[in-house]
DNA sequence: ATTTTAAACTTGTTTAGACAAGTTGTCAAT
DNA sequence: ATTGACAACTTGTCTAAACAAGTTTAAAAT
């Protein structure tokens, strides 16, 4: 037996996503949850405050816990979610090109400068993807992974997916990522993968992803069609 | 005497922010900071896990909480934070130039559609406003406020800061935004008021942003220089 | 020297209880 | 009818304690 409060984060989520509870009503209140799931009230309130830490509800003290309307699965990039995952939870045929593998590179340190202040240019695998939506190539990904953490990365791996072989079978546990979002011009590699005319713009996402042990791993630069980008974020608003 | 575990987060953050506690060093452990701050373990872990959600720290179990490289301030759009306020924690030199103040106008919902399901035309007062940073013109913002909460919106207001306004003089909680990020081409009023070539580019956030109580309040739309643009976000991985 | 074991640390989860503070409805006094 | 006080709800904060589980170090056994 595991984590009461995750189980009851999941069984009410779960029921905000089916409408068994609708936007604009309440959850059952703290002490209620108690009764319903036989638990103690701060393990109820754990499980609450993650849901409005997710935009699911908002909290109002004296009345309760509201459902608000929740922002749904967004593609390409919201949280740390691999392409595989966002690709099946949306309907939509997708295919991956790998169109570059090189073993034993340099990290290019000047593309993620912005991103983190020290950086050495260590050894990498770098991958070259290309995200084909619905038929029409929309995303261009260009993966580094720290050789000292990954030494041999299969190439079924990149074809198929890396968060997958990283989590299931290397058994690293992927914590927290920085990224970056800025537009920019396209270079003649995007035009060419992604049928662009000359001077189009494409929407660069930038991103480190971390380890569970506070140690960086993954660098990826992912390049969108402009047409195609679109990005949602749910926010709260921080008091002093 | 209020909130213990708010003025821990507050000390801690601090003290990582100052380079007390260096990125890649261990924060006290959790009973040291009950002994340290004269607090009982659960409101120590607390404030750990929000310095956790924030980005300041990874914590390690059977280890501790590590400081990570923290993302500096991003100008401009990261949480929910006014122009101004953004404004004072950058060095730059800014301009705030209203010109456009409408009363009781109908709130453009198509152009909010993606980020709210059910809306109606309810009556707003509509401000556009020109960001101006160092001498040039960046940021278009339009924001739609409901008259239903602000009958009477002063245009002193919008010339100093509308979030001021409803915080400090009207007293509303501003809780939450769901916002959202894509790339337009530019129209007549963006190459006019921001100086840009045909055929340029804009970087669009749209935001809807909701009260304590759960209320929807303020719409808006702000168009970016494209070479200007720039988003930083922390993501956590959730795990299953 | 190597391996195993155990102790002492760390964080993770849960409990039961207390008190503060915001909201709502009821009933009594006006 | 209006007002005021109160009771009964709600969430917010904090405490002290227990046990689980991961990490590290050192002592003990091999």
């Amino acid at each position: 037996m595991v984590n009461k409060s995750a189980l009851v984060y999941d069984d009410l989520r779960q029921k905000i996503d089916r409408d068994v509870y609708q936007p604009g009503t309440y959850l059952p209140s703290e002490n209620q949850l108690c009764q319903l799931y036989g638990i103690s009230r701060e393990t109820g309130r754990k499980a609450l405050a993650e849901l409005a830490e997710d935009g699911y509800i908002q909290k109002i003290r004296g009345k309760g816990s509201i459902v608000i309307e929740h922002r749904q699965y967004e593609f390409p990039v919201s949280g740390i979610v691999s392409y595989k995952e966002l690709a099946e939870k949306m309907n939509v045929t997708t295919e991956n090109v790998v169109y570059g593998f090189e073993e034993h590179v340099s990290l290019p340190v000047q593309m993620f400068t912005s991103l983190r202040v020290e950086m050495t240019a260590e050894p990498v695998t770098a991958v070259k993807r290309l995200r084909v939506i619905d038929g029409e190539p929309d995303i261009i990904d260009k993966d580094y992974i720290l050789t000292a953490i990954v030494p041999k990365l299969p190439k079924a791996a990149a074809q198929d997916s890396l968060y997958a072989y990283f989590e299931n079978d290397l058994g690293l546990e992927i914590a927290y990522a920085t990224k970056e979002i800025t537009m920019e011009p396209a270079n003649d590699e995007d035009r060419e993968q992604l049928h662009l005319d000359p001077g189009a713009y494409v929407a660069v996402v930038r991103s480190v992803t971390s380890l569970a042990d506070a140690t960086p791993f993954q660098f990826t630069e992912s390049r969108h069609r402009a047409d195609k980008f679109r990005f949602r974020d749910f926010a709260r608003r921080t008091k002093k």
